[in-house]
DNA sequence: CTCGCCCTTGACCCGTGGGTCAACCGGGTG
DNA sequence: CACCCGGTTGACCCACGGGTCAAGGGCGAG
């Protein structure tokens, strides 16, 4: 393939079937395991088809991470609400985005096969770096009026995504047997205390209901 | 090679060699990039002394994690004043594992490469299973004697393991530009807050002054 | 009907890199 | 000195899997 042609709509459904049994099949055995053939026999079309399609494995490969960037993004969006404070806004970030990692387990199993291959290691650090780049902002404003650890915003940042990443990760990988919603409660008073500059807030913010925002498929 | 035999003394040194400079490469350039003949060659042998000394790139790898693995773990034991309360243990530990994989950064980016393959994953979880078992038993401890927050050890315990680990990796892969020694002391901080119960055991740990161990080569 | 554009096929090419092997070196030992 | 054994060499083999390509199908437009 050249650079991106228009597709018809048999063809953008060809493409997204490909993706589809390419993203199965990295989560199940992994990226450098799987063949372009395993994934054209498991979507039942011709080795050629592929490459009319995608340049080669690793251009499907970030295709399949850029869609899903950008579906994480839209779920932590939905989930915030902009009015409320600071540390609440972040706890809720913090709930939907393991939901979400929950939910796509496949898609996230996948991004941490990033690492294998350097030439992946600043797509990866792109996607964090958003997301880090939000609670940062955040916690600013935390910091500004009290409610937050003074402590370096872009430390504390790192600290959230790396929470919610870890847990996504153990979770995913089975070693932590708990329904996704006591998970995403827990991850988000972690969160919360980590954070907080004292109890009371920390309570506050605590106290606050969330109801479960349904993940669009 | 077939098992585990015998090397004479110049037998060890080559083979040590040989994970070194695959360390480096790896390291520097991925696993899946890496040849077993960049590997011979960055050591100036021939490719079929490779296999005098290990089975596969597979195996070298494998005992490259575990060399390391064996490493991490002392650099914790001494760090870790076994007559401490519990809370501080568990900062006396993360501290030391941050400095720890800060200054084998190498390792432990290669560490990271084990998701490329499924048949990794299990290697990697033993990794941090060890030290997270360790954890769990301090958290045990410090929730019956009312210092750290009422949650369920193991997942506080994940908490803590996924910190270190999470510090550990954007530290190491540039994003962090912090001198070792003050981002230790942070996740200390961190960690502290997101366990102790209230803020006055909090405040009563974090007062404790930590003397730097060095690490040992 | 027929032209042309997407889409699809599967045989084929070929570089890469894992793994083997027969021969060779050199120092320690009887 | 002769022998042995751990260590070492590099040419060679070959399967695997990536990428190519010429040719064929089918559907919509004209």
């Amino acid at each position: 393939m050249s650079d991106d042609r228009r597709l018809t709509a048999q063809g953008q459904e060809r493409k997204d079937q490909l993706l589809d049994h390419a993203a199965e099949l990295f989560a199940e055995r992994g990226y450098a395991e799987t063949r372009i053939l395993d994934i054209v026999k498991a979507a039942g079309v011709a080795k050629g088809l592929f490459y009319w399609y995608f340049e080669n494995k690793e251009a499907l490969f970030r295709e399949l991470v850029e869609q899903n960037r950008l579906r994480l993004r839209r779920a932590q969006a939905q989930a915030i609400d902009p009015t409320a404070e600071p540390l609440l806004q972040i706890r809720q970030g913090a709930e939907a985005s393991v939901r979400y990692m929950a939910s796509y387990a496949n898609f996230f199993a996948l991004l941490e096969v990033e690492n294998m291959d350097k030439a992946f290691a600043d797509e990866r650090t792109k996607g964090t770096e958003v997301h880090r780049g939000d609670v940062a902002a955040l916690i600013e404003v935390g910091i500004a009026d009290g409610s937050i650890r003074d402590e370096p915003a872009d430390l504390l940042a790192f600290g959230v995504v790396g929470t919610v990443g870890y847990y996504g990760h153990f979770h995913r990988t089975g070693r932590m047997p708990l329904p996704v919603d006591e998970l995403a409660a827990f991850v988000g008073r972690w969160v919360v205390c980590s954070l907080a500059s004292d109890e009371q807030i920390a309570r506050r913010v605590l106290a606050v209901r969330l109801d479960p925002e349904p993940i669009p498929a």
